[in-house]
DNA sequence: AGAATTACCTGGCAGC
DNA sequence: TGCTGCCAGGTAATTC
């Protein structure tokens, strides 16, 4: 499920409803997720105030009082759900609302933090997670960048962090898939399988095409291809975001109802349709690389 | 060193 | 209906 539109979309929910708010009591009810809960994350939690909540790629970043961050990935099919909650905030950012009273736990809800508030609030957020390949972590706020996985990752793909001349510099060296490049996080911080085949789609590029032919120009100016990438990169993700992500096999926003970006892709999951692209007249391919699938139109991507 | 493969886990679905 | 095999948005360890 998460990809950087679908971290920001849970961002964007848990912002009203956490920050500014205390947390009161932690409930661990599974620690052994992708690597285990720090011993006595519950008390270490218990007590300390959400001063804001961030992203960098697909973590969520969560600072608290002391200068402490709690930094949560969401693996393959991780979530988090507001539950309970006592009053509804306002809705600053363009989230929708923030409750979604399914009242009872599951098996796969592993972490569950009760929050309160001097304005009355009384709700709780939980973190749930089947495949328990998400993680959570305590940090200090200032060696937060310093963690393994995000101490390596590369520029965020939105149109203020992702140049041309960048990506031209970082794909020229690669003797590897373009698609293979793009999924790699020391290049562009928070694309997934997802979003790469959708961006190169847009661009008219092929997942097969070597990185290195993006290479600079002899001029060291970036190509109109490598133009012609980042502005998909940077567009598809911006429209994503607008759309709450996409939900394909469970639901991700926090308030549990559904992104709707799913709706609009063009060849991811498409295998064997028709590709969207006038008069191009392609039928969409699957191929697997480096052990993904690649949804791509070979007529048009080149 | 860099790139490809494997491991980690559970659930859903297609096919029989 | 129930079994089996395959597939899934992620990262990191291991192998080549």
């Amino acid at each position: 499920m998460p990809e950087l539109p679908e971290v920001e979309t849970v961002r964007r929910g848990l912002e009203p409803v956490m920050v500014g708010r205390t947390i009161r009591r932690v409930d661990v009810r599974r620690p052994d997720l992708r690597w285990p809960l720090p011993a006595g994350l519950a008390d270490s939690l218990a007590g300390r105030e959400v001063f804001a909540l961030r992203r960098r790629a697909k973590y969520l970043l969560i600072d608290l009082s002391d200068h402490h961050t709690m930094v949560s990935h969401l693996g393959m099919s991780g979530s988090w759900r507001i539950e309970s909650a006592t009053e509804r905030p306002s809705d600053p950012v363009g989230a929708s609302a923030h409750y979604y009273a399914r009242g009872k736990l599951d098996a796969h809800d592993h972490l569950v933090l009760h929050l309160g508030g001097a304005d009355g609030f009384v709700g709780s957020v939980v973190y749930n997670d089947p495949r328990r390949f998400g993680f959570v972590l305590l940090e200090e706020t200032s060696r937060v960048e310093q963690l393994p996985g995000l101490s390596v990752l590369g520029v965020e793909p939105t149109a203020a962090d992702l140049s041309a001349g960048y990506l031209a510099e970082m794909l020229g060296p690669r003797r590897t898939p373009l698609k293979s490049a793009l999924l790699d996080q020391r290049v562009i911080a928070g694309l997934g399988n997802i979003y790469v085949c959708e961006a190169l789609w847009r661009a008219r590029l092929s997942p097969r095409r070597n990185a290195s032919t993006l290479k600079p120009l002899a001029n060291g100016k970036p190509s109109e291809r490598v133009r012609r990438l980042v502005a998909a990169i940077a567009a598809v993700i911006e429209e994503a975001i607008e759309a709450g992500g996409s939900s394909l096999r469970d639901h991700i926003r926090s308030d549990g109802t559904m992104g709707y970006f799913q709706h609009r892709f063009d060849v991811y999951d498409r295998e064997g349709k028709p590709c969207r692209r006038p008069r191009c007249g392609g039928v969409v391919r699957r191929l697997v690389q480096s052990g993904r699938s690649t949804f791509y139109c070979p007529v048009c991507q080149r």
